[in-house]
DNA sequence: GTCTATACTAGGATAGAC
DNA sequence: GTCTATCCTAGTATAGAC
């Protein structure tokens, strides 16, 4: 008996876990799809399969909701940043997390970002698994970008702030929708288009 | 008195459209700072100093009075670049609406992109005056893109669409406003920063 | 065409049974 | 921890007097 409750509980557990993902998943796809004001949370639920009240008691609030979604891609990120091979050089590291994060937009499972007004900014601005990420992501990109720099790779004049805001705007960058609706690439073509425009810039070289 | 009569509705009629360009230049505002969703007609109607119901016998609904704001950043626009010099370089006439877009930008006056799924894009793409404005625009920088293109100072081999759409992003890149938040760069290096990243790109020359 | 006051609804959140 | 049913606020829109 004692044997087999550790082995019930972690089932009942891994269901838990597994509800709770597919809820977080949910959400990531909606405030891809529409952003967080536009989400609601009766919409969640539905796409779920579960009444509002059961969300409600996984997450207390539309904001935590949207924040675990947030978390949720920024370990996605770091996972990715983790897999790239360490003896690339720091420019092929960044051009592939342009190329994966492009990619994950067009999937439709990149978050917009929210708007500087937004309740979810504030709720981010709170949440320490959010903001860790963050700063982790950003001191590894930042550190690529200095090397890169040094390296003669990268346009060593420009701030490395100023680039790493840059590619960070690429993950939700208008001209991926655009480019889409329009229809005249393929997704891959139109990847290959925002990195060439990001790194090489619009004027002929 | 029959001569006195077209003055005095002339001059009502110019405190009507007065009032008007009042209300939507608030709504310009707003929708620049925190988007349509999160903008409320309430505080469109405090902020300029009239009842909400004022603003409804204006403005048959908040996706109409938004609309308006977007007409008018529209003819904004239009207006700037038929200030442009003729005998300019194609490829200065787009440097300088870059430029133009992103100081409105700065200045919070720039609203932001609707959401693929608002409401407000819905409105939009039913206006025959931004219609029109949008290609009337489109076409004016088509026409310039293709001439760069041509006279080799822009990339001929980036379709001449894609290169439109990273124009017109930079009207709403959110690199600006982390730059801003950061407070290590002036207005005017931002203006710098992304003209650089954005026709030269981030790699080295 | 401006106001005050109010109707109406969507949507976030909760109560309480199981 | 899931459900149904409900609460309640915020916010769009309108009625009706002046």
């Amino acid at each position: 008996m004692s044997a087999t409750a550790p082995a019930r509980i972690s089932f009942k557990e891994q269901m838990l876990q597994a509800r709770e993902e597919a809820i977080v998943q949910t959400a990531n796809r909606l405030l891809a799809e529409k952003g967080f004001e536009s989400m609601t949370v009766d919409e969640v639920a539905a796409a779920v399969g579960i009444a509002k009240a059961s969300l409600y008691k996984h997450f207390p609030s539309k904001e935590d909701l949207a924040a675990a979604a947030m978390v949720r891609i920024m370990q996605r990120t770091l996972d990715f940043l983790d897999s790239l091979p360490a003896d690339d050089k720091p420019v092929a590291k960044l051009r592939a997390v342009v190329r994966w994060a492009v990619e994950v937009q067009l999937a439709g499972e990149m978050p917009l970002l929210p708007h500087q007004n937004s309740s979810l900014r504030a709720a981010l601005m709170n949440n320490r698994g959010y903001l860790d990420r963050l700063v982790t992501i950003s001191d590894r990109l930042g550190g690529w970008i200095q090397a890169a720099q040094a390296d003669g790779s990268l346009n060593p004049k420009l701030p490395a702030i100023a680039v790493l805001y840059t590619l960070f705007a690429r993950a939700c960058d208008p001209v991926l929708g655009f480019l889409k609706a329009g229809g005249q690439q393929s997704d891959e073509q139109i990847v290959e288009l925002v990195l060439a425009t990001c790194f090489d810039g619009l004027a002929a070289r």
